[in-house]
DNA sequence: TAGTGATGGCTAA
DNA sequence: TAGCCCTCACTAC
């Protein structure tokens, strides 16, 4: 389920369940067991994110780089207190967990990723030189994004699903972004106006962040609008505070203009919303709203 | 209860 | 382009 604000989010629990922790790491499925092996009993320095991909650095400058894919999970959950204090292998396991990291009070299973491998310092450049911009790192440059843009003969929604012009986003925010700047997802990228670029980035800056914290893809106004009241207020603190990963359920009801909504009537016009696979997913657009102009 | 497709993306062919 | 990772929510029966 992870476009880039879901993998920020569990680096920041990884950080609040473990971080300068000594942890214990085990790998039950068996697939790590040598890394795992390697990691257990270090301290776990920081955990942090860069697109979807989750970098987490123990102490002897260990790296560990995962990769959730389409499928994967890693719920960091308290441990129940008749358990603190087993070891980790006496704890009960559901499915196939590739790598546990146990600390005092939580336990974090890694379920199906892609992607979970020790990595050496200088591959760590190397994976975020191949990613562009995310979004959500302070440090982000639009502009690398702009100049494979602005030189590509590539739909913009593919483009927008390609990591290396910007790192984290996924098929929802593709769809919805380009419908909330009319954008026709399949005008070429040099054809795009340098100013929408700019407009569609800062959009994903401001609507990420709120999938952070809230866990959950906003992107109809009035849902932004209130998340940025409820912020603004102090009041989502609620809702991140003790996040460590468990079902909260939404705190905003589930819609959006375009997604998984095939064949209705489009919010904005009425005629129905469409749906056809690119860049390996389904594409979801209003032939009205989006149509080149 | 069983089947399906997905908020990814790599590798082999 | 298909396979894979092998989870999870949702649907049809």
């Amino acid at each position: 389920m992870p476009e880039g604000h879901t993998i920020h989010a569990l680096a920041g629990r990884l950080n609040r369940a473990f971080a300068q922790e000594q942890v214990r790491a085990s790998s039950p499925q068996g697939r790590f067991a040598g890394g795992a092996q390697i990691l257990d009993r270090r301290v776990l320095v920081e955990a942090g994110a860069w697109g979807k991909n989750l970098f987490v650095e123990f102490d002897g400058d260990v790296w560990l780089h995962v990769h959730l894919g389409l499928i994967g999970v890693f719920p960091v959950v308290p441990l129940p207190v008749d358990l603190r204090g087993l070891d980790p292998s006496e704890l009960p396991t559901s499915g196939a967990v590739r790598l546990r990291i146990a600390g005092h009070g939580h336990v974090a299973d890694l379920r199906g990723p892609m992607t979970c491998a020790l990595v050496a310092p200088g591959e760590i450049a190397a994976l975020t030189g191949r990613l562009g911009p995310d979004p959500l790192r302070p440090d982000a440059d639009p502009d690398l994004g702009w100049a494979k843009v602005s030189r590509s003969a590539r739909p913009v929604a593919e483009l927008l699903m390609d990591q290396a012009v910007v790192a984290g986003v996924g098929n929802v925010y593709r769809c919805e972004v380009l419908f909330r700047h009319r954008v026709d997802p399949m005008r070429p990228g040099k054809e795009i106006r340098r100013s929408t670029w700019r407009a569609i980035w800062d959009d994903l800056v401001r609507l990420l962040p709120l999938g952070v914290i809230y866990h959950q893809i906003l992107t109809m106004d009035d849902q932004i609008e209130a998340a940025e009241a409820e912020i603004a207020a102090g009041e989502a603190l609620r809702h991140t505070a003790d996040l460590t990963g468990e079902r909260l359920g939404d705190h905003f009801e589930r819609r959006f203009f375009l997604y998984k909504r095939t064949g209705e009537p489009c919010l904005v016009c009425g005629s129905k919303v469409r749906a056809k696979p690119l860049a390996g997913r389904t594409l979801y657009w209003c032939g009205r709203c989006q149509r080149r102009r």
